[in-house]
DNA sequence: CTGTTAGCGCATTCAC
DNA sequence: GTGAATGCGCTAACAG
C-alpha cells in the first residue's frame, strides 16, 4: 500500500528537483535520458502514482470523456461503446458512462454533469427527441453518434444503404416478392428511413411494395407478420434483428420457411436459430471507433468538425 | 456559459470571504442564515459550479466509483451495472466503467488507473482466475459481485439455488427424466456450483443423472444436447440462458418439443422462441443495486464489510 | 538541461 | 460567525 506518494517524495528518492519528475510525467524532451530513466526507475520501484485530481486541476484537462448512451442494454450501443472504450483507453483517456434512457431531459442534466467534471469531451449517442442545443455548445468537445446535426462532429449510420444492401442481395438471388417489416415513423431513424429506403429499392426494381410498421419488439413484429405475408411472397426484410426475430418466429409457425427473412444488427443470434436468415451489420463497433478517434483528435485540435456515415455490410 | 468563475469570485459578489462561500457549499451550520442564502442566490444567479477537480484534490473525494466488469455485452453484467448506476447517480456519485475482459492482468491495470484517478471505490464483477489481492486491498473501498472473499464485501449470486429452482419447478411438475447441460468445471461458478446444484438435486429426488458440459455457447450446448436425449427425457436444465437457447433449437429439430427446457438469465428471447422453455432470474439488477447500497454505505463508514447472496427467482 | 518560484480552486485551520 | 492564511499535488513559467 504504497500510498500518500507525491512528486516531492520522488523528487527527493531520486535526488532531482520537482518539475524534473513533473517533466518525466509530461514527456518533456528536455530531460536528459540518464536522468529520466532514473527518475523512472525510482516511480516504479516506489509504486509512485501521480494524482489525476491534481492534475487536472492544474492543467485543466481530466483526460476524461464522457459518454452519454440511451440504454446501456441496447445490443447496438453496447457495442459501439466497445468501440469508443479501445481507442479513448488508449489515448489515455477515461469514460464516464451515463444513460439518457432516451429522455431529453437527463441527457442534458448528465450533460451537464460532465461538464462541472471537468471532462475533456463528450460523445453522446442522439434519438428522436434529443436537445441537440446543449451539445452543440460543446462544440469541438462533442461527437454524436447516429442522429444529425452541423454544429457538431458526427458519426451517422447508413440506415439507407443498410436496407438496400438487403433488397439487393435478395433481388440478385432472384426473388421479386419482398415484404418489409418496420418500425413507426416517429422514430426519424430506424422507422422513416429505413422505411423510406424500402420503396426506393421497390421503384428502382419495379416491384410493388408490402409493409407494415409497428414497435421495435418482437411481438410487435409478430403480429404484423401474417399482414405482409401472401402466397408468393420470397422474403421479408426488417428494420432490425429484433423484428426480423419475430417475423422468423411467426414464418415458422406458419410453416413459410421458404421465406427468408432479413434484419439489421448482426447478432450471430438470429441466424443460429432460423437459417434462412441473414442480417446486416450497420457497423457499430466501427461507428464507435470511428467517433472517439473524432473526439481525440479534437481535442488535440488536429480537426475540426466531421460528418462521418458509417457503412453497413453484410 | 458563464465559465471559469472560481470561488473567489462569488466570494466577492457576495462580499463575503471566500472561506463563508466555501462553508456554504460544504453545508457548514456554522453560517448566519442571512449570509448564506445570500451567497446561494449568488451562487444560483451566476450560474458557478465548484470544480470538482479542486475538490477532489484538496478533500480527496472525487465522488466517483470505479465499475470494472468483464464484458460490457454481457447481458447479465448489464442488468447488472444499471443496478448500479441507479443507486450511485442518486448517492451524487458518477461511474467510470472500464472492461476487464476476463483478464487479471487488465483488471489489475484498471484498479490501478481507477486509485490514480482518486476514486473513491470500486465495484468489480469477479470471474474465474480473477487476481483479489489487488482488490482485497481496498478494504472497505471496494465490492466484489460474483466470487468470494473474506477481505471484501461481496454480493454472490446463488448458484447453487438457480438450479436447484428449475429442479424443483420441474419435479413439482411430475418430471423425473431431466437432464442437463453445463459448462466446464475450470469455470467455478456457472460451471461448477450449477452442475453440483443439478447433482445434488437428482440425489435427493432420487433420479439418474444425465448430463454434459462444454463452452458457454450456443453452438456448444447445440452439439452436446443429443447426447443427453434419450425417449424418456422430459425436461433439460441449462446452466445459462445462452446454452438453454442452443438446447431448444436441437430439440426443435430433433422433433422433441415436448420436452420442456430451462435456462439462467431471465431473457425474454427464450421464451419467445421457444415456448416451452423458461428461465430463472439470477437477479442481476438487484444484485448491482445491493452491491451499489453496500459501497456507499462503507464509504460512508456505516456499515463493515459484508457478504451478501442474491437470491435467485422464476 | 534542471532547480526554484508561483499559483490553480478549494477546504481547513486559525485568529478576530 | 467570519475573514485571513496555509497547503493539497501538480504544472508552468522563470532563472541558473
Amino acid at each position: 500500500m504504497t500510498q500518500k506518494l507525491t512528486i516531492l517524495d520522488i523528487a527527493k528518492l531520486a535526488g532531482v528537483g520537482k518539475s524534473t519528475v513533473s517533466r518525466v510525467l509530461t514527456n518533456d524532451p528536455k530531460v536528459k535520458p540518464e536522468t529520466r530513466s532514473k527518475v523512472e526507475q525510482v516511480i516504479r520501484e516506489s509504486g509512485y502514482v501521480p494524482s489525476k485530481s491534481a492534475q487536472a486541476m492544474r492543467g485543466g484537462s481530466a483526460k476524461v470523456v464522457g459518454i452519454v448512451l440511451s440504454r446501456l442494454d441496447s445490443p447496438s450501443e453496447n457495442k459501439a461503446v466497445r468501440g469508443i472504450l479501445e481507442v479513448i483507453y488508449q489515448a489515455g483517456y477515461d469514460a464516464v458512462i451515463m444513460e439518457s434512457q432516451f429522455s431529453a431531459e437527463k441527457t442534458n442534466e448528465h450533460l451537464a454533469v460532465l461538464q462541472k467534471r471537468n471532462v475533456d469531451g463528450v460523445i453522446v449517442f442522439g434519438f428522436t427527441g434529443c436537445d441537440l442545443a446543449p451539445i452543440e455548445a460543446l462544440g469541438q468537445k462533442a461527437v454524436v453518434i447516429a442522429i444529425d446535426t452541423d454544429q457538431v462532429s458526427s458519426v451517422g449510420y447508413d440506415n439507407h444503404g443498410m436496407i438496400s444492401l438487403a433488397m439487393n442481395h435478395l433481388l440478385q438471388q432472384g426473388k421479386r416478392q419482398i415484404s418489409y417489416v418496420g418500425v413507426g415513423s416517429e422514430d426519424k431513424t430506424t422507422g422513416l428511413m429505413r422505411l423510406n429506403a424500402y420503396l426506393a429499392s421497390c421503384e428502382a426494381a419495379g416491384l410493388v411494395p408490402c409493409y407494415r410498421t409497428g414497435q421495435l419488439s418482437h411481438e410487435s413484429a409478430y403480429q404484423l407478420t401474417e399482414q405482409v405475408v401472401t402466397p408468393d411472397t420470397e422474403a421479408i426484410v426488417c428494420a432490425s434483428d429484433t423484428l426480423a426475430m419475430g417475423v422468423a418466429k411467426r414464418l415458422q409457425e406458419l410453416g413459410r420457411t421458404d421465406i427468408q427473412v432479413s434484419g439489421v444488427g448482426a447478432t450471430d443470434l438470429l441466424s443460429f436459430i432460423f437459417p434462412n436468415t441473414f442480417s446486416i451489420d450497420p457497423g457499430y463497433y466501427q461507428a464507435g471507433h470511428a467517433s472517439a478517434t473524432l473526439l481525440i483528435r479534437q481535442l488535440a485540435g488536429e480537426q475540426a468538425i466531421t460528418h462521418l456515415t458509417q457503412r453497413a455490410s453484410l
